[in-house]
DNA sequence: TTGTAGGCGTTATCAT
DNA sequence: ATGATAACGCCTACAA
């Protein structure tokens, strides 16, 4: 038996005698409404299944409830982690998700971001496509003074915030690390993408090199689209270099594992020829052996952050404009596939 | 500078002399308007910032061109690869997606249920939580003849369509494999919960023993949660075991994974002494030593085919009666962690 | 081919 | 404490 007919507030205001104005202030609890008539309105609208439309609520409010996310994949165990972190805050502040990934082309991000205004979400949370750099599309939401924010990678866009960790500093201390385990001519892996985050990774590298006073060495340097199979394609380069690495820091634990099977299949021993040291904490880094020194990337805690700080902008309890860049914290750890000395 | 003020289609018909409703046809490339009338009011209403309000539009229309997810967790391999194929096709077919996940409880379950209600989906997607046996908390979805399809952990609805793999058949396929290897103390690690998943698996790796004349033991079918830590936990019993099994047969990788570190630390030979198998064919399964046999578990074309089907549904270009059960193929994929003999 | 007008369900404003 | 009524922006008979 289907009854496909909705209740609104005007069957419940003609079925008690009242207008539709007090069935609707007594069904969000206004105070103003007498708590007997709220009890009978209440009561009713449970009975005949009473829900209430949300188009026409938000046709009026011109609010929709509703959080925009755009990822570039979501099907990585770090993007994955993060939604989950998203969708926890959001859910508990009783606001709607829709999301989208853009597959890493600028193209569907462009699409997805037009998708998302078109929905009137009320604020947007973004980690952009691989080679993003023109951020235009996003002017829009500025323009109708809709939030923005960017989280893990961001681009400095005038009007919108930005939540990262310290790529910079974390590949820092990876780098140190290494050198502290002896390691002089270490190399590292990482995409080819103008994006913050491996930007920053190679600074940090490049700085610790720097400050130990190694030389950098370009040949060291390894681009690729830093998947599991790219890291057996870098093991194969690697092993026909002439003066090869004692240690390798691939921008992500992925890449890192393809790498180091590949070098094992290929009689090379780890930590004991090459070290090793990926990033993220996934958890393939504790599967494989040795396991794969790394760096803590807090992607649950990225996502209830971010969504935490859109929420609080959008109810007017904190301005989005004082903390323009939130940086969370993230941590070295270490593990066998570093290890040189113990 | 911010231009707050919505276009609407009043604005582009006073603009252009027409009436309200010609510019909605023309927006919607009605061919009973003139092609001349058509390109001003496109031009004019890409020139004016105009975007159709979905709002105003649903409130019509009563249709919302959104989909509702729920899911157990979004942070697993398998479930954010779902989603991934959901997203793609419901993107394409110009669906919005509202997810949320129940974080394996039957409470938060039925209040993400009834948010999607009074969301008003079109249609729904589910992946039941742990442990929900009582369905009635999607009976509105029926009662306003909403489509509802349950995807990977399903259940029995007279209502609804169910989307899967044959777990049983596949874990027959698993177990008369290991015993093809040689096996015949074949452990199975499962969980704690009436999912018809891990009921199906266990009723296939029963049958597979009872076809093969092996006596079932009772102390061979050992109850966890499925996590990686429950596996190195179910290693400690399995090695204070008095007949310790020749195999192990574990419903999900991450679990098997943990459980063989766990046994090689103890100096357990894989496959020499336990051979091993999974399920899912999770990212891990190619990086733990040796690589772990398991079952190819299609969990993108699971998604997009999921999304499809009610899709057509929701077009009525398919009925959702005729495909009761859609059943995803699968495949064993033997690696070497339980090839005994080669 | 175009226009008129009513209604989708809710909320905010003004009265009472 | 409650009611009447006008929007919110769009769509679609029906009329012209």
């Amino acid at each position: 038996m289907l009854d496909n007919k909705e209740i609104t507030i005007y069957d419940i205001a003609s079925k008690l005698n009242i207008s539709t104005a007090t069935v609707s202030r007594a069904l969000k609890d206004d105070p103003v409404v007498s708590k007997k008539t709220k009890k009978k309105v209440f009561d009713l609208a449970e009975q005949m299944g009473y829900r209430s439309n949300h188009f026409a609520r938000n046709l009026r409010s011109q609010r929709t409830e509703t959080i925009g996310v755009i990822v570039p994949r979501l099907n990585s165990y770090f993007m994955s982690t993060v939604i989950a972190g998203i969708e926890s805050v959001a859910n508990q502040a009783g606001y709607n998700l829709i999301i989208s990934q853009s597959s890493e082309s600028t193209d569907n991000e462009k699409m997805n971001a037009k998708t998302m205004f078109n929905n009137r979400v009320d604020g947007l949370l973004v980690s952009l496509a691989y080679d993003t750099d023109d951020l235009s599309h996003f002017d829009i939401f500025h323009k109708k003074n809709i939030p923005l924010i960017f989280f893990d990678r961001v681009s400095e866009h005038v009007h919108s915030s930005n939540i990262l960790i310290d790529n910079r500093k974390a590949a820092y201390g990876v780098t140190s690390h290494l050198i502290s385990q002896g390691c002089r001519k270490i190399a590292h892996i990482t995409a080819t993408s103008d994006s913050n985050v491996y930007v920053d990774r190679l600074a940090g590298y490049t700085h610790a090199l720097a400050d130990h006073s190694i030389a950098a060495d370009k040949e060291y340097i390894i681009y690729s689209d830093l998947s599991q199979e790219a890291g057996a394609a870098a093991a194969q380069h690697i092993l026909q270099m002439k003066h090869r690495p004692d240690a390798i820091f691939v921008a992500n634990d992925n890449c890192a594992v393809g790498c180091m099977l590949a070098l094992k299949q290929a009689g090379i021993r780890i930590p004991g020829d090459i070290a090793f040291a990926g990033f993220n904490n996934d958890p393939v880094s504790t599967v494989v052996e040795p396991n794969l020194t790394t760096i803590n990337y807090p992607g649950y805690e990225m996502g209830e952050t971010a969504a935490r700080h859109l929420i609080n902008h959008l109810n007017g309890n904190a301005s989005m404009h004082i903390a323009n860049t939130i940086l969370l914290r993230s941590e070295l750890i270490v593990r066998a596939s570093s290890e040189k000395r113990r």
